[in-house]
RNA sequence: GGGGCGUUAGCUCAGAGGUAGAGCAUUCGGCUUUUAACCGACUGGUCGUAGGUUCGAUCCCUACACGCCCCA
């Protein structure tokens, strides 16, 4: 069995001198924290305060899973001996005896602490112990008369003293502020939390798979580069002080992963931070994270197909069913997603559109003005439609459905239709009112390209900074030969968001942006 | 950037132009099968910050900070 070496419980006083120093520095603090303060430095006085020579054979959950078939006289007969640790959530002391339970990674488990079959002065010791302290304790399992499984302590230590008192047990902590600002006490109270993130792990852990089995290649591209690219957006831009240069965190690694594709992988992807400079919102996080993958020999059609079949297995793996339940609607990702050109869902709604004129300029600049849209002289029909799309169809794209046939104008990387060249072989995805995904067969016509990039860099001169620059190197490596191929970007928090049910991408963020927060 | 709402004890929340409230937590006492343990006693505050109005402001007004929601 494990347990502890003895060298904890022996004096060492060595760092009292320092401590004691500092603490006189520390007296403005309120008098919850002073009190646990003063335990602390009584405890530092009888040694180790902070010892780690604890370990514990056994985890809440296991123990659960484990004995869960056991009543109390089967456990008393097997003489289960068991050590275990984590944080004191919970201390019910009566008298003489106690309850406490510990909270681990895996779950909680009640400890029982009797004053007569621990070590001469370690229950007194306990009863000065805070909820929120980290304790370790071995002993023999058993069930309580309400049937709790609970281990009969033989000895108890604290392990790292909580100078901080926890919030309240009933209550908890609800205040937003304070969940961002400190996840780490939104972790140790919410269990709705920490599983919002282990979701968002399993997710990221689900997707890898499927596209591990469908052998694509993990990689890793700069996120720090001199021009940015792969989409439309403003950059942040840093400096390096060694080479004195301005750079540029990536908006997406689009370019770079094609590059990559041209080398001769053909099935890529990475999944990492993209960071742009707009506002912050439910929606919007200054970095986000976005799954990008390419595939040669492949076009947009077959990743709307793998798409749907990567949302269907994960919906099964982390939900256990494809019904995915959002702010009170309900979508079948078991089922085949509609699909509708930009132009079908601009006629779906707006029921007064004159589809006769769905490319004429003049008309597209009529209608964006009675919707009440900006629109800018260098705007072509493209552009409009597409705003137009953003303004009346997004938001009423409730179940999944995949809008293709976006305008060439707004997709400079994306491979134009053969039989129309107005528009690209090029989707998004939509649930909820929100794009979740963005894929296109990818423009590997160098000298086209090349064209897509003037037209960008002109519109970056006429004032639009989220247009963009001209990637010469880029245009080389398509010079070389890219095979024919696609591509789709997977926006991984609100894909988070939707398989947990949370209404702000903050909430799926272990630390979303906040502004500094003031220490006087 | 614009609008609305919010900020009171460690946590969750009441409150009213006139001495600042509750529950839980803390502290002390009691209690050897508790489950928000229980019983008794006590304690806890720069009412976000800075101005203004007022005899008096935590409350009313203004600005600012931070947060949340909606819009662009």
């Amino acid at each position: 069995m494990e347990g502890w070496t003895h060298s904890s419980r022996q004096a060492s006083n060595r760092d009292c001198r320092q401590v004691q120093m500092s603490n006189n520095k520390q007296q403005d603090e309120n008098k919850l924290i002073a009190e646990r303060r003063g335990k602390l430095d009584a405890l530092r006085k009888l040694g180790n305060a902070y010892p780690n020579d604890f370990r514990r054979n056994s985890v809440a959950g296991e123990l659960h899973q484990t004995f869960d078939k056991h009543d109390d006289d089967a456990l008393r007969e097997e003489h289960v001996v068991v050590s275990v640790s984590g944080r004191m959530m919970a201390k019910r002391v009566m008298g003489k005896a106690s309850f406490v339970k510990l909270q681990d990674r895996t779950g909680q488990i009640q400890l029982r602490l009797e004053r007569d079959r621990l070590p001469e002065g370690v229950y007194q010791a306990f009863k000065k112990w805070d909820v929120g302290d980290i304790v370790g304790a071995c002993g023999e399992l058993f069930r309580t008369n309400t049937g709790e499984l609970t281990v009969r302590a033989d000895d108890v230590q604290l392990l790292t003293k909580s100078l901080r008192p926890l919030p309240e047990k009933w209550a908890g902590l609800s205040d937003q502020e304070t969940r961002y600002r400190q996840r780490y006490v939104d972790l140790i109270i919410n269990e709705s939390s920490r599983n919002v993130f282990r979701k968002r792990s399993q997710i990221i852990t689900y997707m890898r798979s499927f596209l591990e089995a469908a052998d694509f290649l993990e990689v890793e591209t700069p996120m720090m580069q001199t021009t940015p690219g792969g989409a439309i957006a403003r950059p942040f831009t840093t400096h390096h002080n060694a080479l004195d240069m301005q750079l540029y965190l990536r908006i997406a690694p689009e370019l770079n992963l094609k590059r990559l594709v041209v080398g001769g992988f053909e099935r890529v992807y990475e999944i990492n931070r993209n960071f742009r400079n707009e506002g912050v919102s439910t929606q919007h996080n200054p970095e986000f994270t976005m799954m990008e993958a390419y595939r040669a020999y492949a076009d947009y059609n077959d990743w709307m197909d793998m798409t749907e079949a990567m949302l269907h297995g994960m919906s099964e793996a982390i939900l256990g069913t494809t019904i995915v339940k959002y702010q009170g609607e309900e979508f079948d990702f078991g089922k085949p997603f509609s699909r509708m050109t930009v132009e079908q869902a601009i006629e779906a709604y707006n029921p007064d559109f004159d589809m006769s004129r769905v490319r004429d300029r003049a008309y597209l600049v009529e209608v964006c003005e009675e919707l009440g849209i900006a629109v800018q002289d260098n705007y072509g029909a493209g552009k409009l439609q597409t705003e137009i799309f953003d303004a009346t169809g997004e938001r009423k794209l409730r179940e999944p459905t995949f809008i293709t046939h976006y305008p060439t104008e707004v997709s400079p990387l994306s491979r134009e239709n053969d039989a129309d060249p107005f528009v690209t072989d090029r989707f998004e995805l939509f649930i909820a009112g929100r794009e979740i995904a963005n894929g296109f067969s990818e423009l590997n016509d160098p000298e086209d390209q090349a064209a897509r990039f003037r037209a960008q860099v002109e519109n970056r001169e006429a004032g639009d900074d989220e247009a963009m620059a001209f990637d010469h190197d880029y245009i080389r490596a398509l010079e070389f030969g890219m095979p024919p191929a696609a591509g789709i970007g997977i926006g991984i928090d609100r894909l988070v968001m939707l398989f947990t049910d949370s209404a702000s991408i903050r909430d799926v963020l272990l630390f979303p942006h906040m502004r500094p927060e003031v220490f006087d």
